[in-house]
RNA sequence: GUCCCCAUCGUCUAGAGGCCUAGGACACAACCCUUUCACGGUUGGUACCGGGGUUCGAAUCCCCGUGGGGACGCCA
């Protein structure tokens, strides 16, 4: 039984790299009939908060992204953790160090001087026929793993490859603080142990802590799973995603427009490729999903195609499950929808035009606000020239049939009696009803109006 | 500094020695459609980081450069 995991640690929001770690495991899963564990790591507990947690089960409920087990807190398995590090303390893989941060952080930087790699020195770690120094009086020790000093850790990497590291380029790292907390290397160890997970899928920026888990592991005498790791994806201009530059919540997509199964099929793109297939559903991704085709270089991040993406998904997406996406956007504008105009059959117009739910708010909200066209679209567009033609198409709307084909032949009509083109008619229909100059065939549009609202606005244009 | 990873059009990628005068998609340009703007359709331009090998033959394998990234915490 194929088994994987998420595992963020809920410092903050749900980003996109995040989300795709999260897409990746879950359809690996989904792929091999296994089970998707969620795994909270919360053992900083400086930077952990609920509201992160919160919002990370948002973005993933969001994305549709489903876990079968969990989540599961690290806080709440310290009892376990412990109960581990007193065996390891027992066996001899791990031992108490008392030398302090403040030591630590001078030997580090006496190392870095000396162009070496910063590294524990090794003062506290027993070895046979060596004499410990007497542990100094107030010194709250941690707790380091006996890591091996010789021959190499390596594993094959299932998007990358083997990769071989020298146990003599490894230290002793921390596996529980002075307080006794265990830190995350040990418990992660612990977890995907206990856990059962075969496949850790998980971020590029992991692969230096793959070969210390699998010592730790290895000590343990527990399986090892196989690695995954993803690279990293950057931002639109190239550059690393962080708080600061670019990275976003994936809920800021759902907030800009766009709809999960487009962001979703996006980030599947992303780094993982099934010959020339672009758009797909999910279903149909979870069938095809497997670790082979990922790719391991870093991918950047492109909005143009996720626009083209949404603006596909849009397209196929029901006119009624839009309106209902599109409503409270204009309610949080403050624009009232009413049941004529139609929400739906507006969308149903406009939504092979736009690329996002925002720009189909923004296409709908003029047929419910009370206008006011911008005064140098009326003067270049509402000329002389087509006010007769605009008071006969006023006094026929007023009987014509409410139906696009009926208000197209008015119009035909209008520009035929007063030797006019086309646009000298529709485009100053277009300012007067819409405030706009770009809108799909304006009879359509004409006819999405009730009656009333295009008498009303035609004469609030001075057409009589 | 040390270790690790990466390298095909502007971007995402196909490519696992001959099928590649390198394919698809986004973006871009032109044309068609449309008496608006889009959508859609057709066409087009643009890439194997550099240098050495191996081989009859290399985008594909090896080595060295170069460039980019990551990691070196009592953070995760």
């Amino acid at each position: 039984m194929i088994r994987t995991r998420f595992a963020p640690s809920p410092t903050g929001f749900l980003h996109i790299g995040g989300a795709r770690t999260a897409l990746f495991s879950w359809a690996f899963a989904r792929h091999h009939g296994g089970k998707f564990v969620l795994r909270i790591e919360d053992t900083d507990v400086a930077r952990s908060t609920p509201e992160a947690v919160q919002a990370i089960i948002d973005g993933m409920n969001w994305l549709g992204l489903a876990h079968d087990e969990g989540p599961f807190y690290q806080m709440q398995r310290m009892d376990r953790y412990k109960e581990v590090l007193q065996q390891m303390l027992e066996n001899g893989s791990a031992y108490y160090c008392y030398t302090t941060p403040e030591e630590l952080e001078q030997m580090r930087e006496d190392q870095r001087a000396k162009g070496l790699k910063p590294r524990y020195d090794g003062t506290w770690r027993p070895e046979p026929g060596k004499t410990l120094p007497t542990p100094p009086a107030g010194v709250q020790p941690v707790v380091r793993f006996r890591n091996l000093t010789e021959g190499t850790v390596a594993w094959n990497d299932l998007v990358k490859g083997r990769i071989e590291i020298a146990n003599a380029e490894l230290d002793d790292l921390v596996i529980a603080r002075a307080d006794m907390t265990p830190t995350y290397n040990f418990c992660v160890v612990v977890d995907d142990w206990d856990m059962g997970i075969t496949h850790v899928i998980r971020g590029d920026d992991h692969v230096n802590n793959t070969p210390r888990q699998i010592n730790i592991l290895k000590a343990l005498g527990a399986d090892v799973p196989l690695y995954a790791h993803l690279s990293m994806i950057l931002g639109d201009d190239g550059q690393k995603l962080s708080k600061r530059h670019g990275a976003v919540s994936v809920m800021q997509y759902d907030h800009d427009g766009y709809l999960p199964e487009a962001v979703l099929n996006y980030l599947a793109r992303l780094g993982w490729s099934h010959g020339d297939d672009e758009v797909f559903s999910m279903q149909q991704f979870c069938e095809w999903f497997d670790l082979d085709h990922i790719t391991p270089s870093a991918a950047q991040f492109n909005t143009e195609k996720l626009n083209w993406l949404n603006a596909h998904y849009l397209k196929q997406a029901e006119d009624e499950r839009l309106a209902r996406l599109v409503q409270p956007r204009l309610e949080a504008r403050g624009v009232m929808v009413t049941v004529e105009p139609s929400l739906a059959a507006i969308i149903a117009l406009y939504k092979e035009r736009v690329s996002t739910l925002n720009e189909l708010a923004d296409a709908a909200e003029v047929f419910y606000i009370d206008l006011h066209p911008a005064h140098e679209l009326v003067a270049q567009h509402v000329t002389a020239e087509a006010k007769p033609a605009l008071a006969d198409f006023l006094a026929g709307a007023r009987t014509v049939t409410w139906e696009a084909s009926a208000i197209s032949a008015l119009i035909k009509a209008c520009i035929g009696k007063h030797g006019l083109k086309m646009p000298k008619l529709a485009m100053p229909l277009r300012v007067l009803l819409t405030g706009q100059t770009q809108t799909p065939s304006v009879d359509a549009v004409i006819s999405l109006f009730p009656r009333d609202l295009v008498l009303k606005r035609l004469a609030a244009g001075g057409i009589e």
